[in-house]
DNA sequence: GTGTTGTAGATTGTCCACAATGCGGAGCAT
DNA sequence: ATGCTCCGCATTGTGGACAATCTACAACAC
């Protein structure tokens, strides 16, 4: 009897995860899912009856998920005025990959000491989705596949903390690619940068990957700057 | 009239902040420093009623702070059965250190890029007070300056992400000192760890700050895990 | 015409009461 | 004696209502 649902059970790792998220939990999810596609532009105020009525939850489950996102960064929270999108001026993208660059580059320390075969497998998969992403012309599926890429970087790490930090930041990211909707900036050379990445790591040669990531996420900002610059976005301060 | 009250206002910084905080912000901040002066043992189940009642507020806001704490890693939650406070394993105080040193490494490069002077002279400081507290004998004092001066080491950075990664972190590393309350490991010692990592800082020397920061960091998780696994303590899984 | 003030509206902050869920112990059958 | 089942208790999750506060507009005085 046991060993029919032992076929499923590989690890120990599958025992645990029995936590049914609670609502204040989901609601959060949901709405940071709609921040990071940016269904909701920046600065847009959240009022809560109507989100409230939206979700259909009440207005305390909500306030929680609010309290939570705003911990996170990703809303901004004015005293008897309301919630809002959160709008990231320059100096905050250049912030979000300054940390970003202290998070992935201290990443690969953790992983050259750690098991290297296992990161570089699953990164091959996340370079290869962004192959795939790169060929069919998707934007959005390309922005998926570079974030799943870095994501996984982290976790390749093993440490809980830089993984949590990096899912915020990889959240504030994707908050200023959704500011420029069409930004379609040269798929092919953003893979060549991530399959450097992977090299580096591969040969474990530690120096290589540091410049590397620290030129990656340069290019990044530049490429987000100028384009705001360019386009001059007028909601953004 | 004016003048009757130009002299107490410096600068235009002094108008901004009339922000009185939050409810839910205070509540957060009293049972974080409970926490993290070890008055809740690791362990212990945190009742919203009771709390509640203790501070003088209703659920609402109490569970809004809590959300609050549990995401920053303080609290643990069980659905239905209640609020913890975490208690951190070894793996777990292995990973604080690891990402405070990602973080504050990242400092360092930073700051040395940035404005340099400022950040010594703060650090100055934080080092003085840190020697008056070792002279005193004061091992709640000399962690409080500790912690201050690794608090400024990164807010002399200016990146508003790192410093928020790294107050959690402190946070985080103060609980693992309060498990430990006899810990009086050689005072001298740290101060002149400390010394070390300001005279590197001080003389831009980027290599030495990072090697020297690394070794803090071991540093410390020997310390405690030493400490933890000599005098055995039961209550820490 | 300009500045001030009062009021209306909306929104948030807070609290109280009820429902749902999970746990622990007592009792019973085997 | 051991295992199972049922029931009461505690705690969380949720909903709705009241109070406090802020903004914006309009009316008024100068």
């Amino acid at each position: 009897m046991t060993e029919l649902i032992a076929g499923p059970l590989i690890d120990a790792a599958s025992l645990e995860p029995v936590h049914r998220a609670s609502t204040p939990a989901l609601v959060a999810d949901q709405l940071r899912r709609a921040i990071m596609r940016g269904v909701f532009p920046p600065g847009t105020q959240l009022g809560e009856v109507e989100l409230a009525g939206r979700f259909g939850v009440s207005r305390g489950p909500l306030r929680e998920a609010m309290q939570r996102l705003v911990a996170e960064g990703l809303l901004r929270a004015e005293r008897h005025r309301g919630l809002f999108v959160r709008d990231l001026d320059e100096a905050d993208v250049r912030d979000v990959y300054t940390a970003r660059l202290a998070v992935e580059g201290a990443t690969a320390t953790l992983i050259l000491a750690g098991d290297r075969a296992a990161a570089v497998a699953r990164l091959e998969v996340a370079v290869a989705g962004m192959r795939a992403a790169a060929s069919a012309g998707d934007p959005t599926a390309m922005a998926d596949a570079d974030q799943s890429f870095h994501a996984e970087l982290v976790a390749a790490s093993g440490s809980p903390r830089l993984r949590r930090m990096a899912d915020g930041l990889l959240v504030e990211t994707r908050m200023c690619l959704a500011a420029l909707q069409d930004s379609a900036p040269d798929p092919a050379g953003l893979v060549r940068e991530h399959e450097g990445l992977l090299d580096a790591l591969r040969a474990g040669d530690a120096d290589r990957f540091g410049s590397a990531i620290a030129e990656h996420m340069a290019d990044a900002v530049d490429r987000i700057l100028g384009d705001r610059a360019r386009v001059d976005i007028p909601g953004c301060e």
